[in-house]
DNA sequence: ACTCCATTAGAA
DNA sequence: TCTAATGGAGTA
């Protein structure tokens, strides 16, 4: 029946076709500007340029810069953006016709677009790529909507005043350089137990107060929470936050009032980044260590080169920092492109809490099981002292119970006998199970001795809470870490047991950093970095006057910098080592990962003069790293975007994977 | 990825 | 001689 009524209706439309034979209307283009540039959306590397079509006249006023357009390529409708109007083109052979404006919003900005373009360039990846990062995906009722502000300008907030800035040197001139829209560039290292949220809101109204725009990004969403109600206490200024979890209306809604220019501030995670704000002149990036801010979909940019390059390329002031400082942000003072913004030795002195070294033996600690055996009396006095004043944090590397576990006898550590991934303990009373693929290992017996009981090499938050609270009965135990993160504790006694990063907001009478040779032996280039940024973060919680006890070897930078609460010499030496080691960020270096042919092909296809090391295997595929001196960094991204462009085209297949400046390196 | 087109092999 | 099939180039 229903084949019966199909086969009558293509009957009828293929006699109505015969009788009006389909002429295509005889479209005429635009009379002035005829022709519009477009950023098509394909992800073919060698596809990665303009191209261009005719705007029929019936488009002509629709199809301004900026807007998303469908056009025909290759036979499919594709979404693309006008990136400009022009006379004429290069293109020899025959403009197609734009398909459909699909809507008036100009939602790519001349600047983001050359943004867009810097950074895929920056990153041997393509113009697509970015964008796709840039612009969040259309939300047609919200675009529709009638506007919560129509065609208002933002009012200017007054200039705040300078607060907290005071208390550093060059706090102030600083400010001043913002409020008077001169490209200053701070490379900042922030007072121990700094408000900084607060900091980056008045230096964030004082850049809308000059009628200008600033972007703010922050690592998660509870920084940003932090920072969203320090800007509304500075101000009450128009701004907005946002976020990945907004859902596509909202997030659209509040990005659309930042391209509109109804709010001058937009503060949010990684994909802030590239917020479109009216007339940019202030960036400030927050704890640029973080690796929060690496962006993992391609071309892998990270949020503090991003915005480094765009403060350059806007000529707006940047504010990147922390209260650590990297060796990327060290390399930017060396190279003159930003200048250090730090408190005085003194203002340190009076604001750092006491910080002490409360392990001599790092074997000691690894050997010993529990948490009250493995801390030196020192701690357990200093932690039952401080609690009768207030809360104590205890930052913990690791999350869970015991995270690794070895066999009692021979002390080989306990492996998968499916997948050899480290077998872990959840709970006091579990079976244990493996890291990588989860297999349950009940029954366990030592492969190289047959012994069948198990210690602990690595305990856990949770394991660490439970011992603690058994050796101070009657105090509150709370912990923060993984799924459920505690926002903050009030101002009373307590043992608050935290993996680093989720540490909540107070105001500590003391901390213990417990298992620092966990953190710094990390398999890591970065891992004395990581190390003193996660022990400062957490040390920053606690005012002067209140007691840090790291648990570490006293003898390494990494705790000396600590103690002496002196990050930037410390990012100063880190540097020296990378650029004697030759690595980054003392040299560029790109990691390129995949099947070992893939791998292959795209090495030869590289140009010559490339340092290339390896390829080495790595989870079952191959990696290799192409290191270049850093002013040939653009040559080297665009040497591996030619590579790509050359395999794509000959239709090479197997994906390999470029990455510049990866995290991690060894 | 997809389309188009040219060259080539196969069958009448 | 025509048609179907396969490979390569180009995508506006």
């Amino acid at each position: 029946m229903a084949d019966t009524q199909g086969a009558q209706a293509r009957a009828a439309s293929s006699r109505a076709t015969a009788r009006t034979p389909k002429k295509p209307k005889p479209l005429v283009p635009a009379a002035a500007n005829p022709v519009a540039r477009i950023a098509v959306d394909i992800p073919l590397v060698h596809l990665d340029r303009p191209f261009d079509y005719l705007v029929p006249e019936r488009l002509d006023g629709a199809a301004r810069p900026g807007v998303r357009v469908r056009v025909r390529f290759a036979g499919q409708l594709t979404d693309g953006f006008i990136l400009e109007r022009a006379a004429g083109s290069g293109h020899q052979g025959k403009l197609a016709y734009l398909e459909r404006v699909v809507s008036s919003e100009p939602v790519l900005t001349p600047e983001i677009a050359g943004l867009a373009r810097a950074v895929a360039d920056r990153y041997a990846g393509t113009l697509a790529d970015v964008l796709r990062l840039a612009i969040p995906p259309r939300h047609a009722a919200t675009e529709n909507a009638p506007r919560t502000a129509p065609e208002r300008e933002p009012g200017r907030p007054p200039r705040p005043g300078p607060g907290p800035w005071q208390r550093y040197p060059a706090g102030g001139a600083f400010l001043d350089a913002v409020g008077e829209g001169r490209p200053a560039r701070a490379a900042w290292t922030a007072i121990p137990g700094a408000i900084w949220p607060e900091e980056i809101a008045r230096a964030a109204v004082t850049c809308a107060s000059a009628g200008r725009g600033a972007v703010i990004v922050v690592p998660d969403a509870r920084d940003l929470a932090r920072v969203d109600a320090a800007l509304a206490a500075v101000a009450g200024s128009a701004h907005v936050t946002l976020t990945a979890d907004l859902g596509p209306a909202e997030r659209y809604r509040r990005w659309l009032a930042v391209l509109r220019g109804e709010v001058l501030i937009a503060a949010g995670t990684r994909a802030a980044m590239f917020a479109p704000v009216r007339d940019l002149g202030l960036v400030a990036l927050w704890d640029d260590g973080d690796d929060l801010h690496a962006e993992p979909r391609a071309p892998y940019p990270n949020a503090r080169e991003v915005l480094a390059l765009r403060a350059h390329r806007a000529s707006a002031a940047a504010l990147i920092g922390g209260f650590a400082r990297t060796a990327e942000l060290a390399q930017l003072v060396a190279a003159g492109w930003a200048r250090s913004l730090e408190p005085a030795r003194a203002t340190v002195r009076q604001a750092a809490p006491l910080v002490r070294p409360a392990a001599e033996d790092a074997e000691l600690a690894r050997d010993e099981g529990a948490v009250t055996a493995r801390l030196p009396s020192l701690a357990l006095r200093t932690t039952r002292a401080a609690l009768a004043r207030g809360p104590v944090l205890v930052q913990v590397p690791r999350r869970g119970y015991l995270a690794a576990i070895a066999c009692a006898r021979c002390r080989a550590q306990a492996r998968c006998a499916r997948c050899g991934g480290p077998l872990q303990l959840t709970g006091p009373h579990e079976v244990p199970d493996c890291r990588w693929c989860g297999a349950l290992a009940g029954g366990w017996t030592c492969p190289h001795c047959g012994h069948g009981k198990l210690r602990a090499i690595v305990v856990g938050a949770a394991r660490t809470a439970e011992e603690l609270g058994r050796a101070f009965p009657g105090i509150k135990v709370r912990t923060s870490g993984g799924a459920s993160v505690i926002p903050s504790v009030p101002d009373e006694p307590a043992l608050v047991i935290a993996t680093p990063g989720a540490e909540p907001v107070g105001q500590y009478a003391a901390a213990l950093l417990l298992d620092g040779w966990a953190l710094l032996g990390r398999p890591s280039l970065r891992a004395a970095e990581e190390a003193l940024r996660r022990w400062l973060a957490a040390a920053a919680l606690v005012p002067a006057g209140g007691t840090v006890l790291v648990h570490a070897d006293s003898s390494l930078p990494a705790v000396q910098a600590l103690i002496r609460w002196d990050p930037v010499n410390f990012s100063e030496r880190e540097l020296g080592d990378r650029a004697e080691l030759g690595f980054p960020p003392a040299v560029r270096m790109a990691a390129v990962s995949g099947s070992p042919e893939a791998v292959a092909s795209l090495l030869s296809n590289l140009s010559d003069g490339f340092e290339i090391l390896g390829p080495v295997p790595v989870d079952e595929q191959v990696r290799a790293l192409v290191r270049a001196p850093r002013p040939a960094g653009l040559e080297l991204a665009r040497a591996l975007h030619a590579a790509q462009a050359a395999r794509s085209a000959r239709k090479e297949g197997g994906g390999v994977r470029v990455q510049l400046d990866p995290a991690e390196v060894i």
